[in-house]
DNA sequence: TACCATCAGTTTATATCTAAACTGATGATC
DNA sequence: GATCATCAGTTTAGATATAAACTGATGGTA
């Protein structure tokens, strides 16, 4: 939509801002894969992974709390509690017109194994910068979030 | 999760490095879900979209040298190529023991239609961001995936 | 009481994606 | 020439994800 004339800083602000996003990408889905592999481990996929993550952390929360806080549909929390209920990991309560979700024993003992492994991998895929650094990235996350979320 | 008194940068560079992780996932899957509306105006998803990119900009390449260019399987690659045939956009070419894949006419004009927009959506993602921070930006990433990738 | 909005969760159809098994052609080695 | 490994692509089964239609309960309002 915008042609300047003198051969226009945007364009090259456009063309930074791709080879980000492109980078950005590509380290993501990469991470993901790892995790992946790495969750194997466990007989987890990620996304279930997260689940129990979610319900370990907040201890009780209904089916629409979770696909808000996961950031993912309803019917894909479905699904996936199903999967989640019938390995015995979460327990599902109907309470009123919603349901609360929970661990298991069996859940809990999961959790607090997976978790902190997992967490420590994550974090390890930013070993390559130092604390300042870190820093650094967060704060620019911070800003595009900030542009994004509204 | 953290009693600090004394102790640990270690525990401190990890949990912020988990921030790092949370916020740049966020981020990830926002940004690919608001591709998928944006792209919808033109009846295509994500994945389809990085396949006629990655044509349009290799002109004609092996379905090989396609699935590891978009860091999939082969066997997604056959199933993207499937429907993107279907619709007339590309067309493959069995040629001794490879096929090369290209863009049909159709394909070419939706290439040059698409991606230079889309291309414009995903830079704006970073629109918050100054040149210098998207400099410092890349040169973070670049540090990350230099240390993934090995 | 009868009607109707809404709301939580389910279902269904469709698209991605992987891993692993399979197919068929190429080409090396005996 | 027969056998075998390899290699590109396909197929299949299973997990994830969405959107959109559906179900059933709650509760307001006429």
């Amino acid at each position: 939509m915008e042609h300047e004339c003198g051969t226009s800083p945007d364009k090259r602000d456009e063309r930074l801002a791709l080879l980000i996003w492109y980078r950005f990408s590509r380290i993501y889905n990469q991470s993901v894969r790892e995790s992946e592999q790495h969750l194997k481990t466990w007989d987890m996929t990620v996304a279930q992974f997260d689940v129990i993550a979610q319900i370990g952390l907040n201890k009780r929360l209904t089916q629409g709390q979770l696909a808000e806080k996961l950031l993912v549909t309803k019917g894909n929390i479905t699904q996936l509690l199903s999967r989640l209920e019938q390995a015995g990991l979460i327990r599902r309560e109907q309470d009123w017109k919603v349901k609360h979700v929970s661990l298991t024993d069996k859940g809990k003992a999961l959790y607090e194994q997976v978790v902190p492994m997992q967490e420590r991998f994550q974090a390890s895929h930013f070993d390559a910068l130092d604390r300042e650094e870190k820093e650094q990235f967060l704060h620019l996350l911070k800003k595009l979030s900030a542009r994004t979320t509204e």
